[in-house]
DNA sequence: ATATCGATTATCT
DNA sequence: GATAATCGATATG
């Protein structure tokens, strides 16, 4: 079994939010954020990556939440295999800076947990009988920061970025 | 350490 | 035809 601790995140919202896939109104693309909350959102992006986003509002109101990094928890050699990583010969998956190539990253994280849209779009997300689940194992955060999303042009200034404070596995620079 | 750039394709204008 | 919620490699200080 693979399981990450989901240590970053961000808010995609609805129309006003311009930088949200769902701003512009419904298509074939989009449709799951439309749709009822806890569903798995898995877009392609450049041409190269998945990222998974989970639907939130009630159903008929667009938003979600996107998955930008997990800690490793379990499964991690099997991770770094789907990543490709694990060959590599100045990788020991002991080190920190190594277990931070497995899935600090919404691409990254996705090619993890070998996440497509063909296979998990749609997805409920708290089902227990999904084979891909949100689940509480009982970790408490105790401070979480709140910064500007990563990666867009549009609506760049909302602090809708949320991350574990000095958690080592949160993507980008701004860790703090 | 920071900056820039190319890859590669589904989706939308 | 242009764009994009990224990544990895390369160049530069």
């Amino acid at each position: 079994m693979l399981a990450g601790r989901i240590v970053e995140t961000e808010a995609y919202l609805g129309k006003g939010d311009a930088a949200a896939h769902a701003a512009a109104g419904r298509t074939a693309r989009n449709a799951v954020l439309f749709g009822p909350p806890g569903r798995a959102y898995v877009y392609f992006i450049y041409g190269n990556h998945y990222c998974l986003n989970v639907s939130c509002l009630p159903d008929g109101v667009p938003g979600c939440v996107l998955f930008r990094a997990l800690e490793p928890v379990a499964g991690i050699k099997q991770m770094a295999e789907a990543r490709r990583i694990e060959a590599a010969k100045e990788i020991d998956l002991r080190e920190i800076s190594s277990l931070k190539r497995i899935s600090s990253g919404p691409g990254r994280m996705a090619e993890a947990l070998e996440i497509t849209r063909e296979r998990d779009n749609g997805k409920s997300l708290v089902s227990p009988r999904s084979d891909l689940r949100i689940v509480d194992d009982g970790y408490r955060v105790q401070r979480v920061t709140v910064t500007p999303r990563i990666g867009i042009v549009k609506s760049a200034e909302q602090p809708l970025r949320y991350f574990i404070a000095g958690n080592p596995f949160v993507s980008g620079r701004r860790v703090h």
